[in-house]
DNA sequence: CGTGGCTCCTGGCGGC
DNA sequence: TGCCGCCAGGAGCCAC
């Protein structure tokens, strides 16, 4: 689930916790979760690295070091940061180990195993190399429409694509889409200048909304949908019976009278 | 080359 | 009670 908000809240998490401390231990739990290194050459690369500062692109967490590399952190759909200072607490399903000079240990978890963790030599050779789109929070309303306009499918299929924007998930994309009153399915071709318009700005509204709100979903507006997914609730905004469908392989929450299905 | 569908992975949960 | 199958979902891969 880590999406942009979760992932801009695990790089604050992480400045505040581990920046400026010696790296003196590493271990891999599960090699599984290593992306583009070995773990001994992971282990060769961090030891005695510090790392020095933090930067979020899409759902990608890097992380400089002291040695002017990059750590890169992705987190799947359960990845996680955890501490622990005492052996005896180690969090469940963690994967990684990186002991620091104070004594802490920050722990990368992943119980269903789709996160990974990298190298990187560059921001934008690593970006590249991902074929990642421009980071959601960022792109202008120009370029979204330039990019938009050159996409087929549903709009849900087209949020999704990291190519495309990087950054907004399958929570998020509902998210968007419930508050544009548009539904998931309506082939982009459909959507006019001013809906649009509307995703566009909900875009920037709904991962700044939970951005602020720290990805605390319980924090989010009461007409958020995404507060109550998976719970059987009925629309918040016009109480109607809130519908689940599948769009690209995804569970798709959306409000069938908010959102109406656009025939061309 | 863009798009859609399948697969990976583990655990929770509902149904019988 | 215990087991089966579905669901969760980010992204890589492959077929069309």
């Amino acid at each position: 689930m880590p999406e942009l908000p979760e992932v801009q809240s695990l790089k604050e998490y992480f400045e505040r916790k581990f920046l400026g401390k010696e790296i003196t231990d590493l271990k891999v739990v599960n090699k599984k979760i290593l992306g583009n290194v070995s773990a001994s050459r992971l282990k060769e690369k961090l030891m005695g690295a510090i790392f020095i500062s933090a930067y979020r692109y899409g759902k990608y967490l890097f992380v400089k070091t002291s040695r002017g590399f990059f750590l890169v952190f992705h987190f799947g759909m359960t990845g996680s940061l955890e501490y622990f200072k005492d052996e005896n607490k180690i969090p469940y399903y963690t994967r990684m180990i990186l002991t620091f000079s104070s004594g802490l240990n920050l722990v990368f978890k992943c119980m269903r195993m789709f996160g990974r963790i990298y190298l990187a030599d560059s921001l934008a050779g690593f970006i590249n190399s991902k074929g990642l789109g421009p980071d959601a929070l960022e792109i202008n309303k120009s370029d979204f429409y330039n990019l938009i306009r050159k996409r087929k499918g549903k709009i849900k299929s087209v949020l999704l694509d990291q190519s495309f924007i990087a950054g907004v998930g399958n929570i998020y994309t509902d998210e968007i889409l419930f508050q544009s009153g548009i539904h998931p399915e309506t082939r982009v071709g459909l959507l006019d200048k001013r809906k649009l318009e509307r995703i566009y700005n909900n875009i920037g509204i709904v991962l700044g909304t939970a951005v602020k709100s720290n990805a605390e979903m319980e924090r989010y507006p009461g007409f958020y949908l995404s507060r109550n997914r998976n719970k059987n609730v009925n629309c918040p905004k016009c109480n109607t019976k809130i519908r689940r469908i599948n769009v690209s392989g995804r569970g798709t929450y959306f409000c069938p009278r908010c959102q109406r299905f656009v025939i061309s």
